[in-house]
RNA sequence: CGCGGGGUGGAGCAGUCCGGUAGCUCGUCAGGCUCAUAACCUGAAGGUCGUAGGUUCAAAUCCUACCCCCGCAACCA
């Protein structure tokens, strides 16, 4: 049986600070698809890793008087930390310090050459060392004080500067078509709009090449220059199935299936990173997918502002399911969202605590006390079983297109709208008062919440791993069976299997002050 | 005319593309239940849908103008 491969990668991260919130919800999310699709039933191999190279390493370095390779030998672990304490599932986490990825960028330079896709020549204009980009004369203006300012109001100098270049200009129609015969390439679909208009607007050549700093990885065959950080970095994806090695065992995860990366750099990923791969005879991936940005108290984060939030302490304050869930189940993955001490607490306690920790320990405690402490025996179904049933079995294929589009809020939606329906459908079932009238049908309740708690948990695995995994130990589900394939009828809970004692699941969240 | 997002009951949002009794979560109030993590269930109150015009039998939804808020420099997804 060949599984389909799934190849999953988040945007590499900027280690010149240490990592924020922003990470950590790029991480999660990609984490909570990967492991999706692993329930699923494909092979997936998830990369995250670090960019380490570029001027503002080599500025942030120097602040701290440190060489660039000293701050990233430093702030790349924090990375790799955050990854783990968010308890991500990735197969590797790469830097792109390492000789392997020198290796690949290098290769991927060569072939773009080959092509004759890069000439030399030099690059002269208005440069904002702020912004680092470059703006043409109608773009400045020249302000009272003497100084040229761009448009993003930071000075600009003028700068002459041998550079390699890209011909990305000879790929707009191609990009144009590929846009055009793979509708679902760029998401979500306004994003793609957008980018489809930049580049109708006209692409032009990119500068490749710097020769203004040395913290890069150098150009073949002339090591004045050092390759633009973006040609190094979009470059990981490949490097880390293998690239160049045709034979490496890695490489039939490529193409990628999804690029999930920050709104902010979705033109690198859906522009630039085609545009190279076309130029180097590699097939492109699959699908970029653009989320948002998170804002706190609906304010952008800030140093100055004081409320940059360590991801650390959000998982030590409220615990890494619960962090996990918030995000995924509050924030429609594609748009900007919001986040506070109140909004967390509300939501895990309505959420996990309330509906559905409360949910297994209000039936759980009934079966361990009323059945022997095993999976009761199912009598004659009734109609609201079997509609009750029904709605958990019919959960696989709405979170089953909900994330086809990354779409995972509303895959969760799906999954706690069944919650709130099972608890309706326990209390007015009332087999508290069955427990003496007719205990046979007691049973049947007790069966039918046990058997949807059970889906529940899988399908919520991707999202709270720990908390998905301590259900199902409850329920005493196999560690075997605990994939997408045991969902509905298939994998039915049977009569008479021993369980654990019953036990909290989510702790009520009581906050030790009301800070924040 | 720089670009983009947004203004809907106390809070956060959906609905706006394809006009037709304004929906959800949280909160509040009342009731129920007592299996359960002060939980769960039921019901209620509360909105002239930013403002002013216009189109229409009918507009949160279409058109016009205007007002306000938030992102788009730095750390940064």
């Amino acid at each position: 049986m060949n599984r389909p491969t799934y190849y999953i990668t988040t945007a590499i991260f900027y280690p010149n600070g240490p990592p924020h919130i922003g990470h950590a919800y790029e991480a999660l999310a990609t984490d909570a698809i990967a492991r999706f699709m692993r329930l699923d039933g494909s092979d997936v191999y998830f990369l995250t890793g670090t960019d380490e190279h570029g001027i503002k390493m080599k500025h942030a370095a120097t602040r701290e008087g440190l060489q660039p390779s000293e701050l990233a030998d430093r702030n790349a672990p924090l990375f790799k930390k955050m990854v783990a304490e968010l308890g991500c599932s990735n197969d590797d986490f790469i830097r792109t310090t390492e000789p392997r990825h020198h290796r690949a960028s290098e290769e991927v330079w060569r072939r773009l050459e080959a092509a004759g896709d890069i000439y030399k020549d030099t690059y002269s204009g208005w440069y904002s060392i702020r912004d680092e980009a470059y703006y043409g004369e109608g773009e400045t203006e020249l302000r009272d004080d003497g100084v040229r300012y761009g448009p993003q109001g930071t000075p600009v100098e003028w700068v002459e500067e041998e550079s390699y270049f890209f011909r990305l200009s000879q790929y707009q129609d191609r990009l144009l078509a590929h846009y055009e015969a793979n509708p679902d390439f760029i998401g979500p679909e306004e994003r793609r709009n957008e980018v489809v208009s930049f580049v109708k607007s006209g692409l032009r050549d990119l500068s490749m090449s710097r020769t203004t700093f040395d913290w890069g990885i150098k150009v073949p065959g002339d090591d004045r220059h050092v390759m633009y950080v973006w040609v190094d970095a979009l470059t990981n994806y490949i490097t880390g199935v293998g690239f160049p090695d045709d034979n490496a065992p890695l490489w039939r995860y490529w193409p990628a299936a999804l690029h999930v990366i920050g709104k902010d750099i979705l033109r690198f990923h859906a522009v630039y990173w085609p545009a190279f791969l076309m130029s180097a005879g590699v097939p492109l991936p699959k699908r970029v997918f653009a989320h948002g940005f998170l804002f706190h108290r609906g304010e952008k984060m800030s140093k100055s502002a004081g409320n940059v939030v360590d991801p650390f302490d959000l998982i030590a304050a409220y615990g890494r399911d619960q962090i996990r869930f918030f995000f995924m189940r509050e924030v429609p993955f594609g748009q900007d969202g919001n986040y506070s001490h109140d909004a967390i607490v509300t939501r895990i306690n309505a959420d996990l605590a309330n509906d559905l920790g409360n949910l297994a320990q209000r039936s759980l405690t009934m079966v361990e006390r009323n059945c022997g402490g095993a999976i009761p025996r199912a009598g004659q179904l009734e109609a609201q079983d079997e509609a009750m049933l029904a709605h958990a079995d019919g959960l696989l294929e709405s979170c089953r297109s909900a994330m086809a589009g990354q779409q995972v809020h509303q895959a969760l939606n799906a999954i706690w709208a069944v919650v709130g329906e099972t608890n309706r459908y326990f209390t007015a079932a009332e087999p508290w008062a069955l427990r003496r009238t007719d205990p046979e049908r007691m049973a049947t309740v007790l069966w039918v919440t046990a058997e949807v708690l059970r889906q529940v948990a899988v399908l919520a695995l991707p999202v709270i791993p720990e908390a998905g995994a301590k259900l199902l130990d409850l329920l005493a589900v196999d560690v075997s069976n605990r994939n997408f394939a045991e969902l509905g009828p298939a994998g039915r809970l049977q009569a008479g299997v021993k369980l654990p004692a019953a036990a909290p699941l989510f702790p009520r969240y009581t906050a030790p002050q009301s800070a924040d």
